[in-house]
RNA sequence: GGAGGAAUACCCAAGUCUGGCUGAAGGGAAUGGUCUUGAAAACCAUCAGGCGGGUUAAACCGCGCGGGGGUUCGAAUCCCUCUUCCUCCUCCA
C-alpha cells in the first residue's frame, strides 16, 4: 500500500508515476474525493463521541448520587442513533477508500526505465559461455523422459496437465539442488533457514500483495479461506506481520525451500510442455527485511546471491532491469535473472529479484524502532528466487547434455549425487 | 471430531457474577536517581504503546482490556461470532 499522505500531497505527480506501468488504477480518480469524505465523517463522527463520554460521565455522576438523569439520557440516546449513522456512513465510505489503496501498485523507483513492453527491459550483464554442441540438442522434456528421470504422462493421469514425477536420479538431483542453494545461502550470504508452512490465510496473501487483485492466481482450498502458497515470499514475508522489530536484528534475511502453487490462469497454451510453468514447483526463496535506507544496496546484494548459484552451477544468464511495464504489481525495482535454455535458443527467467520499500510492510504492518522510546518506522522488504528448482533442472539438462542423451552433473552437485558424476540412459 | 477452561498494557496478575470517578489495582522487569570506592541490596521517581483526526508545530479530540459485530444514555464487564492457547476423551503421520 502506498503512503496516503504522500499521494494527498503529490496527487498529480504520483499519478504520473503510475501511468507508466501496465497496471489498472481503479478508481484512483475518486482519491481525493474519499479521502476528503472520510475526513469529514471522521471529524463528526468524533466530536460527537466526544461528547457522548463527557456526558456519559455527567450521567454516572448524578445516578452515584442518586439524581435524576432522565434528560441527559433521553439526549444521548439521540446522539447515540446519529453516531450509529455516521458510523455506517464512514465504513462505508473507508471500505471503498481501502479498496481502491489496496488495488494500487507500487510506484516505481526513480531508477527503473520507463518503458510500455518487455523490450524495454535493460540487460545489464550476461555471464557465462553459450554453450556450443556438434549434435542436434533435445529438449530437456525429451531428455528428462528418455533418462527415465521425469514423467509427465503419468502425473497428468495421477494429477492432471502442469504436474510432474521426479523419479530416480531425477527426484535426486531435485532433492541435490534444494540442500546445494540452502547451503550456499545459510553458509555463506549469512540467510536463516526457514521452512514455512505452504498453506496461508487471506491476510498474508493480503500482506505481500496478491489479494485483494489477483485472487485467480492462486489456488484456493474449497470451503476455507485457505490458499496454496505462490511462493514461499508469502508465508515468510508475513513470519513478522503485525510486529515491530529490534533495529538490531536488521537486515534479517530468510532462505526457506518450500513447494509452489500456481493456477496459471490466463496462461493456456503457453509453455505447455515441459518443467518451464507447472502448476506445482520447488523454489528456494530469499527474503530480506531492511533499513529503508540500505534496500537500493540490498537489492544489489540480494541479486548477487541468486547469481551465485547460476555461476556455481556454470549456467550462462543474463541480467535484465525491468521497466517500468513489467514490475509487477508489488515492486519499486526489480532485476531478472534469466538462464540460457539451449533448445529454446533463448533465455528464460529464473529468478525474480524486487525491492519493494515499504509497499509490503504498510499492508502487513511490519516495522522497527531506532531505539527505545523512538517512533516506529516501516521496514523494506525485498526478495528474490534463489533459484527455482524446476527450471533450474530443466536449464541443467539442457546445458549439460551429451551427443549420447547423457547429462553430465555439474561439480558443486556432485557431493549431493553421491559422487555421480553422470545421468545415464537406462541400459534396460 | 466430542467435553470443558482461558485470552487484560514488556511479563505476571486483579477487576468480569452485581455495566458508570478503572484511560485500567498490585507485583516483576526496564529506565533515571539517592546511597556505595565500585557493584549488589534498599529507597525514590517514571513507566500504554500504538493507530486515526487535528495543528506550521503543539494543544486538543477519537479508538484501543484476543479480532469482529450487537445490546445500552454508558461495556474490560452483558449477548452473538471468529481466532488462538490449555486440559480431558477420540483419532492420527
Amino acid at each position: 500500500m502506498l503512503d496516503i499522505k504522500r499521494i494527498r500531497d503529490n496527487y498529480t505527480e504520483i499519478k504520473e508515476k503510475l501511468s507508466h506501468r501496465n497496471e489498472d488504477l481503479g478508481t484512483f480518480d475518486q482519491f481525493e474525493t474519499l479521502d476528503q469524505q472520510r475526513r469529514d465523517l471522521i471529524a463528526k463522527t468524533e466530536v460527537l463521541k466526544a461528547e457522548r463520554n463527557q456526558v456519559s460521565e455527567q450521567i454516572a455522576q448524578k445516578k452515584r448520587n442518586k439524581e435524576n438523569a432522565d434528560a441527559e439520557i433521553a439526549h444521548m440516546r439521540k446522539v447515540g442513533d446519529d453516531i450509529k449513522v455516521m458510523d455506517t456512513d464512514l465504513r462505508d465510505v473507508e471500505d471503498k477508500f481501502r479498496d481502491m489503496m489496496m488495488r494500487l501498485p507500487n510506484i516505481p523507483h526513480e531508477s527503473v526505465p520507463v518503458g510500455d513492453t518487455e523490450d524495454d527491459n535493460v540487460e545489464v550483464a550476461k555471464w557465462g559461455d553459450i554453450p556450443a554442441f556438434d549434435f542436434e540438442v533435445k529438449a530437456h522434456w525429451d531428455l528428462g523422459t528418455d533418462l527415465n528421470i521425469i514423467d509427465f504422462e503419468r502425473a497428468a493421469k495421477t494429477t492432471g496437465s502442469r504436474f510432474v514425477f521426479y523419479r530416480g536420479l531425477g527426484a535426486r538431483l531435485e532433492r541435490a539442488l534444494m540442500s546445494f542453494m540452502m547451503d550456499l545461502h545459510s553458509e555463506e550470504h549469512g540467510y536463516e533457514e526457514m521452512l514455512p508452512p505452504v498453506i496461508v490465510n487471506r491476510d498474508s496473501l493480503t500482506g505481500t500483495g496478491q489479494l485483494p487483485k489477483f485472487e485467480e492466481d492462486v489456488f484456493k482450498l474449497a470451503d476455507t479461506d485457505y490458499f496454496l502458497i505462490p511462493t514461499a515470499e508469502v508465508p515468510v514475508t508475513n513470519f513478522f506481520r503485525d510486529e515491530i522489530l529490534d533495529d538490531e536484528i536488521l537486515p534479517k534475511g530468510f532462505s526457506a525451500y518450500s513447494a509452489s502453487f500456481r493456477s496459471e490462469a490466463g496462461s493456456a497454451g503457453r509453455d505447455t510442455r515441459g518443467l518451464i510453468r507447472q502448476h506445482q514447483f520447488n523454489k528456494v526463496e530469499l527474503v530480506r527485511f531492511v533499513k529503508p535506507e540500505d534496500s537500493y544496496d540490498e537489492l544489489e546484494k540480494l541479486t548477487g546471491h541468486a547469481e551465485k548459484v547460476l555461476q556455481l552451477l556454470g549456467l550462462p544468464y543474463r541480467k535484465l532491469k525491468m521497466c517500468t511495464s513489467d514490475l509487477g504489481f508489488t515492486a519499486a525495482k526489480k532485476y531478472d535473472l534469466e538462464v540460457w535454455i539451449p533448445a529454446q535458443g533463448t533465455y528464460r527467467e529464473i529468478s525474480s529479484c524486487s525491492n519493494f520499500e515499504d509497499f509490503q510492510t504498510r499492508r502487513a504492518n511490519i516495522r522497527f524502532r531506532r531505539e527505545a522510546g523512538a517512533k516506529p518506522e516501516y521496514v523494506h522488504t525485498l526478495n528474490g528466487s534463489g533459484l527455482a528448482i524446476g527450471r533450474t533442472v530443466a536449464a541443467l539438462l539442457e546445458n549439460y547434455q551429451q551427443a549420447d542423451g547423457s547429462v553430465v552433473i555439474p561439480e558443486v552437485l556432485r557431493p549431493y549425487m553421491g559422487g555421480k558424476e553422470v545421468i545415464q540412459a537406462p541400459t534396460k
